[in-house]
DNA sequence: GTAAAATGTTAGTGTAAGCTAACAAAAGGA
DNA sequence: TCCTTTTGTTAGCTTACACTAACATTTTAC
C-alpha cells in the first residue's frame, strides 16, 4: 500500500502524540502540522477508511497495529536521512530536518537501509577488518580518519 | 521561485528533447512522461506564464534563459543522485533511476552539491592526504579500500 | 448546572495535475 | 488538391489536500 507524502505525516505525528500523551486529537495533530482541524478531520477519515487509524465521532485517534508498524518505518527513514544530510553531509540541523522530511516520503525502505549500513560502516571506518599493517601505529590512525572528518576538513564545501 | 515536481518534469523533459531533436513538440513530452496530451499543454501554458518556456498554440516549444538554467540545475542534481545511489550504495540500476528522479525534487542545491563532493571524495579515498605510514605499502592499500568496496563485501545487505 | 471556551465536524471553495471526449489545425500521401 | 492521419487544443471531470465559514459537541469553570 502506497501512502501519500501527506498520509505518511500524519501517521508519523499521532505516533509522536501517542508517545508522549494519553489522548491525541484533532487540534493537537492540527496544531503540530500547522494545518487546520478540518483538514486534519478528512485526513484521519481517509486513514481509518484504510485501517490505519482507529478513530470514531468525536472520539479518540490512534494507529491500529499496521498504522503503527508504518509509522515506525517513516519514522526510522527520516532519522537515518536525518543523520546522513548531518553527520556525513555536515548539513546544518534546521536544513537537514527540514530535507529529511521531505525526503523520507521518496525514499524506499531498501534505500533507507543501505543508508543506514552505510553511514554505520562510513562513521566507524576504524573497525575496518580489511590486511592494514597490524604494527604500524601511524596506519591505524591514518584508517580511522572517517569520511566524516575528511569532510570537515575540507568545510569550504 | 518554487517549482513543483511535476513542473521541474516538464523543464527536464523538454531540456532532454531539446538536445537531440530539432522541434519539442506536445506528442514528445507527453510519450516521454507518459501522459496525455491536454496534460502537457496545460502545464506548457502555465511554464510560459512564469517566463520558463517560449511557445504559442500550434507552435514550437523551448526553454528560455532562465528556463534552461533551472533544467540543467534539476539535470544536474538528478545526476548526482543516481550516482550516490548506483556507486555508494550499489542500489541496482533502475530502482536508482527512479528515486533519483524523485529525490531530486526535494533535495536542495546545497544538498546536491556537498552530495556530489562527497562522492568523489569517497570514490578516491586513496588520494587522502592524511599522516599514514609512507613507507608501508600494505597501508597504502588499506587507505585505498574505498567505502565503496567495503559495502560491496558486505553486499548480502 | 449552566454558560463560555475549547474542540470537532460539515459543507463548500481553490489549486495542481492528472484524465477523457470532442473538436481544430497542420502535415503528408494519392 | 483534398482526404486521411497526426498533432494540438478546449472543455469539463476527478482526486488529493489544503482552506474558510458555520455549526455541533464536549469540557471546563464558576
Amino acid at each position: 500500500m502506497k501512502l501519500t507524502s501527506s498520509q505518511e505525516e500524519y501517521l508519523k505525528t499521532i505516533y509522536l502524540l501517542e508517545m508522549n500523551s494519553t489522548k491525541v486529537r484533532v487540534t493537537d495533530i492540527a496544531n503540530k502540522l500547522k494545518i487546520t482541524k478540518p483538514s486534519v478531520n478528512k485526513g484521519i477519515k481517509c486513514l481509518r477508511e484504510i485501517g490505519l487509524v482507529n478513530y470514531e465521532t468525536y472520539g479518540n485517534i490512534s494507529l491500529t497495529d499496521e498504522g503503527e508498524r508504518m509509522a515506525v518505518g517513516i519514522i526510522k527513514r527520516q532519522d537515518i536521512l536525518e543523520m546522513f544530510l548531518e553527520e556525513v553531509l555536515e548539513i546544518d540541523k534546521k536544513q537537514a530536518v527540514e530535507e529529511a522530511k521531505a525526503m523520507k516520503h521518496v525514499v524506499s525502505e531498501n534505500t533507507a537501509i543501505r543508508l543506514d549500513k552505510y553511514i554505520t560502516e562510513v562513521l566507524n571506518l576504524g573497525d575496518l577488518d580489511c590486511n592494514y599493517d597490524e604494527n604500524s601505529e601511524k596506519c591505524r590512525n591514518c584508517v580511522k580518519i572517517t569520511a566524516k572528518n575528511r569532510l570537515r576538513k575540507n568545510s569550504s564545501i
